[in-house]
Parts: C-alpha cells; structure tokens; sequence
RNA sequence: AGUCCCGUAGCUCAGCUGGUUAGAGCGCUACACUGAUAAUGUAGAGGUCCGCGGUUCAAGUCCGCGCGGGACUACCA
C-alpha cells in the first residue's frame, strides 16, 4: 500500500483526492463526474454515419415536394413587396449543360435571399420556342433542306414539327432544374410560341408601329444569291461561314475633276490627277457613286507613270501608305529618266493635306453603264476610314455595303440603280449574282465565279468576272494596281458559297430615335460586373443602328403587318380580336369567306391566308416576314401575362424585374431587346439589376464542346457530388462574371473543406446535445454573461451576418460565400470547437455547459440561414435537424425562415482583435515548439511577451487563459515597454511619411536603419527626433515609424506583425513528469477506445511499477485518474492482462485497465 | 479587325482609394493529435505578380505599348 498511496503535489481537487485515499482497495462511487451520467435513450438532434451529399439532395427535394416549400415560400409573405425575376427563356430543343447550372444557380441565390428578407418573389419559367435553331434540328432530322419547304413538306407539316421538336428536352431540363434546387414555376411556364405570347408581340409592334418607329426600309445585308435568301449575323456567325479566299483586288484611279475646288490639287493644265481607292471586290465598282475619306488623315498627292500605261499620273492617297506602293529604291529615280517598261518606277512626292480639304471634290464615274439620279461622285468623309489598308481612300459603292449605304445616306449620295421590268428599281447585280444587262461589257455574267456551275469553271479560258473588270481598267488607264489577295469573307452555311452585300426591303424598329433615352436609363442600371454595363453594353448603344426585325423564314413569330399591294397602305394587327374584327370587314367586303376559327393559329401559313381589306377595299395582304426571335424573348415581361390583354394587375406589380442574370453573350441579345422595348414602350428600364455571367471552360481552360469531349454532364456531376457542393463550389471558385474553370476536384474540395467541416461541427454539436439532453429550452443567457470566447464568436458571427448580408444585397455571391467558409472553418470549427471542447464533454450539466450549447446552436442555425440561398438542400437539411428540438412546426424549412439579423451590440471589434492576438501568439509558439521539437503535451514554463502599451496589455491580460491552455504553458509575464529584454526595431511608416516627405523618403529609410537602441528610446520618450538630410530639417514623432520588438538573446523568439514572443525553453523535473502523465493518459485514453469502452465507463486502472514512471505518476495522480474515469489506480510489481504501451521514445508503460463492476451490476 | 474581360505559388483564387517581408485554400513534404477520428491541427518548401516602357520618394495596384487566353461584334474598302 505504501506503494500505492501518494500525494498530489499538484494541488487538485482535494475532494478527488480524499476520494482516492478512500477508494484504495474498496468500492467508491463517483457521481459528480457529468461524462459518467448516462447516456439518454431520446436522441434530439439526428446523428449520421457519414456526409452524403447526393443523399440529402434527394431527401430534401422529395421533403420540398411533398411539403410544397415552394409554393409555401411565396404563400407565406403574402402581402409584402415583391421582388421581380424574369427568367430569361432557354431553348428546350437542346439539352442541358454545365453551364446553365451556374445560371440558374446565380438565378436562385438572389431570388431565395430576397424570399428570406421578407419579399413574394414570383418566378415564372419560360422557353424560348422559335428560331433556327430549331428549324435547322428538325431539318436535320427529317433529312431535308430548306428548298424543300413548299416542295416536299408543306409549310404547314413543317411548323408542325417545329412545334413537336421545340420541347424535346424540356423534361430534361425540368429534372435538371429541380435537381440543382432553382426554384422556379415549373407547372405553368410561357412559351414563346404560344397563341397569347405571340398576341402580347403583336401588340407591342402596333405600339411600335403607331409612334412611327415600325418602318419598311432598304437596306444592305448579306445575302446568299446561290440560296436567294437573305442571312441574319446570327447566320454569318455558324462555325465555318468564314472562309479565307483569294480575289483579285484592284486599286483603281479616279479622275479628279478640274473645278475650283479642286484647283490646288493642280500643277499645270495637262496635269492628270486622279485618287487611287482599293477594292477586293472590283465588280462593285461599276456601282461606284462615292469615294470616302478619313477628315483628319493627311493626304499627299504623288507624280509618277502607270504601271500599266506607262502614262504619266498624279495620284492622290494617305501620306502613310505612300510606301506600300513606291519602293524606296525607286526614291532615287527622277521622272524625266523613265522610260516605258521600265520596272522600278520613279515617283515623287507633292504637298500634304487633310482629308477634309478634299471632301467635296467630284471625280469623273469610273465605269459609266448607268447615270445616278443626283448629287454622286464626289469626295465624302466616313469616320470608318483608316489607314491601315488600302489607300486611304475608300471606294463606295451604297448598295453592296452597309457602311457604303450609311455614309451615301448622310452625304445625299444616290445609288446606282436601274429598274426591272416591273419598274421597280434594282442594283446592278440581280438576286441570283448576275449583272444587269445595262452593264453591257458584262451582262447576265455572274459577279463571282463560285456562283458559275461546274463546267464554266473548269474551262481553261474562263476568267471570273472581276478578272475581266480589272483587265478592262487596265488598258483603260483606270488601273493603278491590280494583285491577288487573301481574306476572310462570309460563306452562306447552306450553299457554301459567298455572300454578297445586297440591299433588300426590311422591316426596321427606329431604335436610334430612342438612343439617347436608352444610353440614359442604361446608366441607372446596376451591372454586374459594371463594366460589360459601361463597356460592351455601353459602347452597343452609342453605336447603335437600327433594329432589322425581319427574317425570311417559316417557325417564328409573324409580322402582324398587312399591306395593299401597291404599298401605300398598312395596317398592323395589336390583338386577335382586333384580327376578327378586320376579317370581320373583309368577309364583308368578299375578299374573306368566313370568319377565323376560335383555335386560329397564328403562325405560318395561316396568317398568310387572312387577307384584310384597307379603308379603300382594297386587298391586304400579310408582309411575308416573320420577326427576329430576339423580339420574342425581348417581349417576355409582357408576353408572358399575356399583357395588355389579360392580367394587367400581375404585370403592373411586376414590371420592371428587379433582377435578371444570364451568360454574358446575352448582353446585345436578351439584355438588349429587354431594354429596348422597355424604353421605347414603356419609358422605364426591364430590370434594375443585372448579373451577367460568364463561360464555363473546362480545367484547362478551352470552351466545353461535344465535339472535344470535355463537356462535364451535369447529372453526372449532381449524381457524384450532390447539388450543395456543386453550386457551392461553382460560386465560391470565381466572380460569376469571370469565366470558371470547372474541375471535378474543385467540388470535392468543396465537399470536404465547407460542407465536411460544418458536418463535423453538427456532429459534434449533436453528440453531446444529446448526451447532455441540451434541447435549447433554457432561457438564453445574456451574451454579455458569457466567457470570453462565447462572447468572441458571437461578435465574429454577427459581423458575418453583417457582411454577408451587404454582399448578396451587392449581388456578390462570391464574397458572400467565401465569408462564411471562412468563418465556419477558421473561426467556428478550428478555434471555436477546438478551444471549447472539454466544455462539451467535460463536467456538470452547468452554466457554462448551456452557454456553449446555446452559443454552438446558434452559430449553426445562423450558418443554415446565412448559406442557405447558395446551398438550399443541405442548408436545410442541417436546419431542419437543429429545429427538431423546438417541437412540431418550429422550424419546416430554412427557406420559410428570416435572414437573420445582426445584433450589432454583440459586435465587439476589440475582442475579435484579441482573440486574433491570441491565435498569432499560439501559431508563433507552436512553430516555437515545432521548431525546438517539444511537443505540445510537454508543458512549459514560461512565455514572455512585451507589451507596447496598457490597451495591449489589456487586451492580451483578457486572452491569457486562453493562450497558456492552447499552448500548454504555466505562466504569461509582461515585459514592459522599457525594458531591454527584447531588442527593438525601427522602421518607417511609409504611409505617413510619404506624403510628408516626398522624394527624401530612401534617405530617412536609410538612416532610421541606422539608428541605434538609445535614438529610439530618444523617439519614445520624447516624441520627437531630428534628422538632417541633405541639409535639410527632418522631424520625426512617434507617429512616422513603427517601432517593434525583436530578439531576446538566450530564448526562443518569433515576430509577427507587432507582436513578439519569447520561450522559456527548460524543462524542469515537474515539466517532465507532467508531459509523462499526460502522454500516459493519452495512450489510456487509447486503449480505452481500443477496448471499445464507453465514453462513460469507469475503469479501474493497474499499472506495473517502473521506477521511470512511478513519481510521474505519483505526481499526477488525480489528473490521471480524471482524465481517465478512473475509480482507482494502482501502482504494483504484478499485474495481469497487461497492454504494453509508448509512453514516448524513451518510456513504455505496463498498463491493465477493466471496466469498473458497478454495485448494481454486482446484484 | 474593333470592343470588353482575364493573366499573381504546381492548381483555384484574394490583394480596398499606390506604402516596402505579396496572402489563402488545395496539392506536396514533414510532424503532431488520437474522446470531432473515414475527423482535426501545426510547420515547411514553393512567386521575374505575363513582358517592356512610363508616372511617382514608392507600382502586383495608375498610364502607354506589346504578348497570351476568352467572349462579343464584325463585308472595314
């Protein structure tokens, strides 16, 4: 016994003590230990075995179903304002990516934190059902062209299976959509092809129409003559419409016409002054009606001999390009010295002058087939003119280009046209690509020779029309130039063949009328991010043309325009009973049988059979056009109520959105139509927020394609990961405008780093809630009441309230959830728990222990609440489990519940920067320990620590505690500010004294290195220090440097930012005992486990007697036994059953430890 | 070709109105912990801040010119 019995040198407990002594031999009960009680049956808070993501994915949405959260979200702030989304319409004729993922994540986040804040925020779906793409999907399938359309298939078939193929993959996009939890109204979407969509279009046009903004105009598109059918950009834009061809380019000469004008142009009476302009398409040159020129750009005027003619020419191009056609070894040669043939060319160079001094000046028509009606070739200026090609001067020919057809607009400069047989006037070139005959030297010849069949061309003879044309301006002494040259030009994506430029009736929306309403109300749009705001958008507007609304195709939206045949009158249809009404008068009039059918549908060929009558009786018919399907999606905050005619109040509560987001390639697309037919109609903006964001690459950063593989299936990746973690990932990773990089390991980072650690934090959390029977029904103990840290991670929690709040009202989900990453990982799980958690599992169910329960408990609910809009599923999930405490009712969903709202009285800035002293104290004395390789369980004597000031004091007094037990050390002492422990360093504060001192700042950085410990202490007492530099007077204070404390000879010190640490080093016998004891209880601890003993189970310890260990032990007693549930330790020279254990690298232990047989269990 | 975005550690990203030791996470290496345990913690290595010029006492940050990646818009003759 004598063995056995020892005192507690460390003054524990004597209670423990006394116990002890008591239970040597003999049966003791410890009742006060609280980890002994019982575990109880009732579970509260579920427990899991594992994370699984894609589980609670599942589980969630079949409880959101089968609960109808949704519905109950919105049913639930009945009466508050609302938020308006406008779900911009996708097309369900393909199938779903990746990338709509983000989409509709972003979509979702705003729309569910606003649902939190208090607002109804109705969310509508809609499909986008007309276009292209589906036409081409179907031609596709059925094998057919679109020259087939009226042949082979009917219009009417045709648009039938356009309708049929238009929701292809809308189930598809359904499941996707419910399974990444966007919440939006499924069950009653708006579809664009819709009889009642198309009635809202066509009122919106008559709109349009009445204020005069709807007008029929010329103008020049690209054109397939081999098709016969005009291309929209979208067309031009088809993977491989843009092709690299060689075609003959010519620079021509034009002659300039002697006036008075013109006359300083002139040297001498014979001199022949011509402008030299280029081209690559020479057969547009018979079409010629101007020549344009940059104002600003300097001109020269150069005398030499033509290459072709030998004839002697003055010509006139921009100074800069002089030596893309004179070679610098001709610059030698006189011009008398020329002689015919000769290869180097001399030339020389005259006076300078701005283009704007040739505008004005006419020239004489380089190929006169056709006179224009009025005011043409002359000089006007373009601002498109540059001179980075060509000559400086460019050729305009008004029908065969856009830019031509603009700037001879403005100038009053007539095209050269001449009529059909019909009357009506023509260009030059015909629909099919073949000159007119009054082009006699080419007349019915095909402008390009690719639009020639076959044969032709294989003709050795055969030379392509522009080939002829440069011929004929060379020996007319019209040609400057001519060479072989390679460009990009459009192809028609059916034909294959080029496109031409050529001018064809339209129907246009005068959107330039509005520009500078659009440009202002843009301007009160929030853009995220600001700059596709001001940049891409911005720079649209202030370029803006006209809006062509016409398409010559079959599925989409008809123009509800109906003309008598000679033009003169129109009428536009706003609404279907405003259709009946005029066919109403037409059967009236005859020309009309009967009237439409109540299911009348209004799309092609139907339409196209109503034939109206004008106030004249004359026959109308429809404009065969149908409109730009960007006019649908525009239309949809109207449309999709089918406003004006129904549901006007709906509309009203919800026009404009408050907030819309798309990809980025959206900006001229949907953002712009939204905005347009807002301003024009409506005076006001579509939405006030705007996220737009942009592309998802795949890890390497290329564009997912089908065709490379890389495309990431999107339920795949629900399926491996589960929607939380996906969407989680997807916002945290990148700015949802910066385009995202998606890899896979990205989101198992995500799984493992947030949503892992706030299910450890839960599991945690829910253990020993449950062991302790915590159901959160005591009263909440004032926050003021708590310890320290309590207090700590409250005030962290209510700034994460705080910011995270003011990032989603930014539309910042990035920030938002990077925040609380950060918070729940490094603040909550790494320091909170970790610091806390012998709260948990140690002691009474006492004060302290409710205050951490209550402090844990509402950090998670708070998390649930705060993460919720970015991760709905397992947010709720970890809600949900939280409330289950609270009874029935109490908590059905995170998304029925309010943002939590920060108690800013809880927020205490000094504590958080305390608590961030004693995080920077830890990390610099465990890299102390690491470093001299003491581990933690060895405990330490002493730290030292100089305090600057009495506040730093303060605060470090305040964390004390927390610091010793972190760090395993006995003893915090203070060094003050005086004294010469620690070695103090000086350097400037740049940010003060930059300003102060400008370019003398190396100098005074220099010397402050140079000063010695007393001129600091000179500084410190004094506030003020002298410098001379230069001659010059420099007076310091405390203020211009940062003064900190460095080494302490003889101990262990680490620096970070202003704070110093020493380490005591030595271990003293005690030290060491104490280490021993608490490795020895850490491996019983072990062993305990190994056993699979209860948490609870008392042991009774043996422990084979070891002179290395005995006084450790003896020592430690109480401790040990503690630590362990020990009912009773003995030390003895024989014990049975014995494990062998590590104590360290010096020290084994012989150990048996056996459950404690209770009185009970005895009977 | 124009407009816009992006370029910081091996990877993904922070870095506010310019201020002197450029940060985080992942990965890697080593270690610790072993009653949060299919967890957790600590430390270490790792940078020409795309390049070149400029402004400034001071540039990752501002300006100019390039280079590379991407998007959009394009008949620039």
């Amino acid at each position: 016994m004598a063995d056995k019995v020892i005192s507690d040198s460390h003054g524990h407990n004597e209670d423990v003590l006394s116990r002890f002594h008591a239970a040597c031999g003999e049966e003791i009960h410890f009742t006060n230990f609280a980890a002994v009680r019982k575990r109880r049956i009732v579970t509260k808070y579920p427990e899991y075995k594992k994370l699984d993501l894609p589980e609670i994915g599942d589980e969630i949405l079949r409880y959101w179903d089968e609960n109808k959260i949704f519905d109950s979200s919105i049913e639930n702030r009945k009466g508050s304002p609302h938020f308006t989304f406008y779900e911009g319409p996708p097309s369900a004729n393909g199938m779903p990516g990746i990338h709509h993922v983000t989409a509709r994540t972003i979509k979702d986040i705003f729309c569910r934190f606003k649902t939190l804040k208090g607002f109804v925020v109705n969310r509508k779906a809609g499909w986008d059902t007309h276009g292209l793409p589906v036409e081409l999907s179907v031609e596709k399938e059925l094998g057919i062209t679109k020259e087939d359309i009226g042949k082979t298939i009917s219009i009417a078939e045709y648009n039938e299976e356009c309708r049929k193929a238009v929701l292809k993959y809308k189930d598809v996009w359904d499941d996707l959509t419910r399974k990444i939890g966007f919440w939006v109204n499924l069950d009653d979407p708006y579809l664009t092809y819709d009889n009642k969509y198309i009635e809202s279009i066509w009122w919106l046009l008559k709109q349009l129409f009445e204020k005069g903004l709807l007008y029929k105009g010329y103008s020049v598109q690209p054109y397939s003559p081999a098709a016969g059918t005009g291309l929209s950009s979208h067309e031009l834009n088809l993977p491989g419409c843009y092709k690299n061809v060689t075609d003959t380019s010519v620079v021509a000469q034009f002659k300039v016409s002697r006036s008075e004008k013109s006359e300083f142009l002139f040297d001498s009476d014979d001199e022949d002054v011509r402008f030299i302009a280029w081209t690559t398409t020479p057969w547009t040159l018979p079409s010629n009606c101007a020549l344009a020129i940059g104002k600003k750009i300097d001109y020269i005027k150069v005398k030499t001999y033509n290459q072709y003619t030998f004839a002697s020419v003055s010509v006139i191009l921009a100074k800069e390009l002089v030596p893309k056609y004179f070679s610098e070894k001709a610059s030698h040669l006189s011009l008398q010295d020329y002689k015919e043939g000769d290869k180097l060319i001399p030339f020389e160079t005259g006076e300078i002058f701005k283009g704007s001094e040739l505008e004005s000046i006419y020239y004489e028509q380089l190929m006169p087939y056709v006179q224009p009606k009025g005011d043409a070739f002359r000089v006007i200026a373009g601002d498109f003119v540059t001179t980075e090609e060509g000559t400086g001067i460019v050729h305009t020919a008004s029908v065969f280009g856009s830019d031509d057809y603009k700037v001879c607009v403005q100038n009053n400069v007539p095209s050269i046209l001449v009529q059909d047989e019909e009357g009506n006037e023509m260009p030059l070139v015909d629909k099919r690509g073949r000159f007119v005959k009054e082009v006699t030297d080419f007349a019915e010849r095909f402008v390009r020779a690719e639009y020639e069949n076959d044969e032709t061309i294989k003709d050795e003879s055969y030379k392509s029309t522009d080939v002829l044309i440069a011929i004929k301006l060379k020996e007319d002494n019209k040609a400057f130039h001519v060479e072989k040259y390679e460009h990009s030009y459009p192809h028609c994506w059916r034909t294959d063949k080029p496109i031409l430029y050529y001018p064809l009736d339209s129907w246009f929306i005068k959107t330039t009328a509005a520009k500078d309403k659009l440009i202002e109300l843009n301007k009160t749009i929030n853009w995220k991010p600001e700059s596709t705001g001001t940049g891409r958008f911005g720079n649209w507007l202030e370029n803006l043309q006209d809006w062509n609304l016409s398409r010559s195709r079959f599925w989409g939206t008809p123009l509800p325009i109906w003309a008598t045949e000679d033009g003169k009158d129109r009428k536009c249809i706003g609404s279907i009973a405003e259709l009946n009404e005029e066919v109403a008068k037409a059967i009236k009039a005859g020309v009309m049988a009967k009237e439409l059918p109540e299911d009348f549908d209004l799309h092609r060929p139907y339409v196209d059979d109503v034939v109206l009558v004008s106030d004249k009786g004359e026959k109308m018919y429809r404009e065969k056009d149908l409109i730009d399907v960007w006019f649908d999606s525009g239309a949809m905050p109207y449309a999709q109520w089918n406003y004006p005619m129904s549901n006007k109040e709906i509309f009203e509560k919800n026009f404009p959105a408050d907030f819309i987001a798309e990809g980025v390639d959206q900006t001229r697309g949907w953002f712009f139509t939204l905005h347009v037919i807002a301003v024009m109609l409506f005076d006001s903006v579509a939405f006030k927020n705007v996220v737009s964001n942009g592309l998802v690459l795949d890890k390497n950063g290329n564009k997912m394609s089908k065709r490379l593989g890389n495309a990431a299936d999107p339920f795949e990746i629900l399926k491996l990961y589960g929607p939380d973690a996906t969407r989680w990932y997807m916002i945290t990773n990148s700015q949802p405008w910066d385009n995202l990089k998606f890899d896979e390991a990205g989101i198992e980072e995500a799984r493992r780093k947030f949503f892992g650690t706030l299910y450890n934090t839960y599991a945690f959390f829910a253990l020993y809630a449950n062991i302790d029977g915590f159901n959160n029904q005591e009263n909440q103990i004032p926050i003021d009441k708590r310890p320290e840290i309590d207090r700590w991670i409250l005030s962290r929690l209510n700034s994460l309230i705080q910011d995270v709040e003011s990032y989603y009202e930014d539309y910042e989900p990035t920030k938002a959830g990077r925040a609380i990453q950060n918070f729940v990982d490094n603040h909550l799980s790494n320091w909170y728990v970790r610091l806390c958690r012998r709260r948990f599992w140690k002691g009474e169910y006492s004060e302290d222990k409710i205050e951490a329960y209550q402090t844990l408990y509402h950090c998670l609910v708070t998390v649930a609440q705060l993460s919720s809009p970015i991760a709905p599923f397992f947010m709720d999930k970890l809600y949900i489990d939280l409330m289950k405490s609270k009874g029935k009712g109490a908590g059905i969903s995170v998304h029925l519940s309010d943002f939590p709202v920060a108690d800013s009285g809880a927020i205490d800035k000094e504590l958080e920067s305390r608590m961030q002293i004693a995080q920077d104290v830890s990390s610099m004395v465990l890299s102390l320990r690491k470093k001299e390789g003491i581990k933690v369980r060895q405990p330490l004597s002493k730290i030292m620590i100089p305090v600057v000031n009495e506040a730093f004091r303060k605060q470090l007094e305040a964390v004390e505690s927390l610091i010793l037990s972190e760090l395993n050390i006995k003893e915090l002492e203070y060094i003050d500010a005086s004294s010469d422990i620690f070695v103090k360093t000086i350097k400037p504060n740049f940010k003060v004294l930059g300003p102060k001192h400008g370019r003398l700042m190396k100098e005074i950085a220099q010397k402050l290195l140079e000063f010695k410990k007393e001129d600091i202490e000179t500084l410190e007492t004094e506030n003020t220090y002298e410098l001379s530099i230069g001659g010059e007077k420099v007076v310091l204070t405390l203020d211009d440097v940062e003064i900190s404390s460095g080494d302490v000879p003889g101990w262990l010190v680490s620096n970070l930012g202003s704070i110093t640490v020493a380490l005591d080093v030595n271990i003293t016998t005690e030290l060491r005992e104490e280490g021993i004891a608490r490795d020895l209880v850490n491996k019983i601890q072990n062993l305990r486990k190994e056993k699979n003993f209860e948490v609870t189970d008392k042991i009774v310890l043996q422990i084979a007697s070891d002179e290395k260990l005995n006084s450790a032990i003896k020592n430690n007693l109480n401790y040990i036994c503690a630590e362990t549930l020990a009912v009773s330790l003995e030390i003895s020279e024989q014990i049975h059953n014995e494990t062998q254990l590590e104590i360290n690298e010096e020290l084994t232990a012989l150990v048996a430890i056996t459950k404690e047989v209770t009185q009970s269990e005895k009977t």
